[in-house]
DNA sequence: GAATCTTATGTAACCGGTACCATTAAGAAT
DNA sequence: ATTCTTAATGGTACCGGTTACATAAGATTC
């Protein structure tokens, strides 16, 4: 059942019927009003293929996140559909895991695809991938990186301000609980190096990089407790990643450190679960939902304006207090 | 740049340049070499449209869930991507965020987009959404959700022996640890029901229906309190929702209740932070990414080889123990 | 050397729509 | 009554590929 069988039942040509499809006011009622009920008897549908070949529009946006099964992720994703979903989009998506190699094949079999615009979370900002996508001709929206250019519209979380916070939460306590700083980061991403330049900003504390899971967290505390003697000194952890930190903590109540007696914590994302731990970890809140909220009516805008200038977003964070660093009357 | 414009660049008809693009055999080496090497200085890419459109074939899979944020399903469509990508298929994602209407545009949408086939993990098996999918022509494999519909393959975990196998845990434990039993479970949905009579063959239990979420389980608690006084009995617990769990285990423990001590607990799903939660969770688990394993490649095989026999797996469960519930000896 | 078979390539219809331009008929203006 | 508008519809090229069929050139057979 194609647009031609409709025609025929009708009597009229393809193209009363195509225009009866778009609305288009230059049809009789009558016509229209017969038309479309022989559409709706037959239950027919526009092919979707044909339709957008001719109009080379899909009405399909292009995802590619490092990792989906991420909550942090997940809830951009959701938000991400739901916009898209409202404006009778459609999205397609792929995640890279990480591999730049599979970020790139990503991109390509995208811009294959035909689809209209692409939100991407780069693993990177110098890469094939970026050049690619500079190079492409539909809208790119980046997530969860900041780049000048101009190629790009940009939605990130303001990780400078989110280090910031965290290393002020810590210089408002009285320092004889900070006598020892230090901070756990994992691989070099925009994200992490913003979060750690905030906090450098305005405490130097000694690094650990490269801590990318809660494994990894859970492992590195036999070091801290020999290299660092965070038992015996007081303490402050800046973590740049909350699954991480659940995973430091949970090595660090295994050696019966005390939290926050002993060891502060402060985490970065509040995920669902930074509140449900042994112990209720302080954090930098982020808005996930926001952040795929704005890339989502961002991508949409820029597609059906190509014209309109690029925008940057840098969404606000926010500090959550909770047991892991409690606030204290300053000195 | 399209067909035509390599034809005309090495002086042949669309036809032989569209065989080189398919490595048809009926090219003679020294044209295919030099058209290869035309497409290859102006980086042609056939259009997929145009393709698909008259191959009658996208590489396209449609998959509907009822929530992306929720890790479970992230890990679930998690190995769903990476087997499509594999096998140079596309995803195109929705989610019915439990709202019927959702589901149901959600699916006409897909066949209106022609997808190759569908991987659908429906609300509930009753409803307008099975009846489209079960017209459709297209192969459709249902999610977890089993139903003897022979126009569906599905793909769930056993949730019946889920059930069992937490009855049989508190079974198996001394009598006296077990003078009340209560079960925890959500909204009407295929797999909770089968939790419920898996466990309830085995032991019958008061049962509190309808809490769905980590607030619920909170909220819930100030009742077992009172109406059940499961301070002063012991209790076991079986909550058919991790999430719901650590809500419930929240509350009790707020209310100084000792977990496992006065109260045993056992959920389900043994997610990521079942064994992170204030007194680790005795769980089930379930297998989301080999169900998203194989739901993947059943539906690619079920594309490829229309013919072929509907297939209907049920996956394993595990029981995972740890503090919430321990072991211990027999009586 | 004619007849036959292969092999490589071209021609054109087709997939299912859209949209520009041409045509027709009816009503308005002259 | 004739010409001009205008609204409704039809005809057709096009989007960018695939593919069945036709054809010409070269290889094989007798």
């Amino acid at each position: 059942m194609n647009i031609n069988d409709i025609a025929a039942i009708a009597g009229v040509s393809k193209a009363t019927v195509s225009r009866v499809l778009a609305d288009s006011p230059n049809v009789r009622d009558s016509t229209r009003e017969r038309i479309q009920k022989i559409i709706r008897d037959n239950n027919f549908e526009p092919n979707f293929l044909a339709r957008s070949l001719s109009r080379r529009k899909t009405f399909s946006v292009g995802v590619i996140v490092e990792e989906m099964a991420n909550p942090f992720f997940g809830s951009i994703l959701s938000m991400i559909e739901n916009v898209l979903n409202d404006k009778h989009y459609t999205m397609s998506l792929s995640s890279s895991n990480w591999v730049k190699e599979k970020e790139f094949a990503a991109v390509r079999n995208m811009i294959r695809n035909s689809v209209d615009g692409m939100i991407v979370s780069p693993i990177a900002l110098k890469s094939e991938t970026i050049s690619i996508l500079g190079k492409s001709s539909i809208p790119v929206l980046l997530l969860n990186n900041y780049t000048d250019n101009p190629a790009f519209s940009c939605v990130t979380s303001d990780n400078l301000q989110g280090g910031s916070l965290a290393a002020d939460h810590l210089l408002s306590l009285p320092s004889s609980e900070r006598q020892q700083i230090i901070a756990v980061t994992g691989f070099k991403h925009q994200t992490l190096e913003e979060r750690m330049d905030g906090f450098t900003r305005r405490i130097k504390p000694e690094v650990y990089e490269e801590i990318n899971t809660y494994e990894d967290g859970l492992n590195l505390v036999p070091t801290l407790l020999t290299r660092n003697s965070i038992n015996e000194i007081k303490t402050c952890l800046f973590i740049t990643n909350d699954n991480v930190a659940m995973g430091v903590q949970e090595g660090l109540l295994r050696h019966q450190v005390n939290i926050p007696g002993d060891v502060r914590m402060i985490g970065y994302d509040n995920i669902d679960f930074s509140g449900r731990c042994r112990v209720p970890l302080t954090t930098i809140e982020q808005s996930p939902g926001e952040m795929g909220r704005i890339a989502a009516m961002e991508i949409l805008d820029m597609i059906e304006n190509p014209e309109k200038e690029l925008r940057k977003f840098r969404l606000p964070t926010r500090l959550i207090i909770r047991e892991s660093s409690p606030v204290m009357p300053g000195e």
